[in-house]
DNA sequence: ATCGTTGCAAATGTTTTGCAAGCAT
DNA sequence: ATGCTTGCAAAACATTTGCAACGAT
């Protein structure tokens, strides 16, 4: 399922469910996932989670740094793997469709903007929200 | 209060509920309001309006171009008034002290990052999400 | 054996909706 | 008079929490 090693770094110890979503991150073609994704993913899986432990899991494994959540303007909270790598998104607000992205033109003014106000950034500060009209849309996942 | 005619123009009748809460955004100090934060201020200025109606009241001057709606990462949406200039927002996660600022480089990238992946941006489409360290943050508004 | 973790159900917080009464035109 | 609007209460979501049972060390 995957190795428990990185939960026990994390403090955490390697119980079921905890191996269950991390795995799922580190193999869907989805990057982006909703507590309520990975709880439905599991249960289609025949996974036996509950919705609660899925909360709990993905608030423990952001707080130790294995996950990032972003809200995305969309009402709930998504998580993505932390690989470590900086990068940016742009969300389109129609289908929730999400493109990573690095531009060091906007690290810099960016740093710039944040410095002059005071504001202290994280690896993923900068969020772009569109509309993705050339792709096709689904308008709602 | 304030003058209906803008309220006309929209497509929307001039009742008591919508003159104060568009009044309130013209007059507030705050320019980033909630729906709570907007129905609690009506209630103390002995304003009697109900819940439910400031959210669809808000909905509705979103919809009429009127307000622009965020979300801010925090759980619940905010609402300013449509000035028309364009500008972005700088945000602490910690306080919730929102920055506007305007930097025609992100400006130029932004639009850039937008086009190579078919995406198009909005009047309000940059967030940057931040901490305010340097000034004083109340650690929750 | 101990203490963290789980699942369920109940609670919480935000926003939406059904419906009868009320108001702008 | 008509049809949009309001307020209230209830519903709908997303998320959190209390608690007894369970599982990792």
């Amino acid at each position: 399922m995957r190795d428990p090693h990185d939960l026990k770094n994390a403090g955490l110890k390697a119980t079921l469910p905890r191996l269950k979503v991390l795995s799922l991150f580190e193999t869907s073609k989805q990057r982006h996932m909703s507590a309520e994704d990975v709880y439905k993913i599991l249960l289609n899986t025949g996974e036996d989670v509950g919705l609660a432990t899925v909360y709990r899991v993905l608030t423990q494994f952001e707080q130790a740094g294995l996950l990032v959540r972003h809200h995305f303007e969309s009402g709930k909270a998504v998580f993505e793997l932390n690989e470590g790598h900086h990068h940016d998104h742009i969300v389109c607000l129609q289908c929730g469709r999400v493109e990573e992205f690095c531009d060091d033109e906007i690290e810099k003014r960016q740093k710039l903007v944040a410095d002059e106000r005071g504001f202290k950034i994280h690896e993923h500060s900068l969020y772009i929200y569109a509309d993705c009209t050339k792709k096709p849309c689904p308008h709602k996942s």
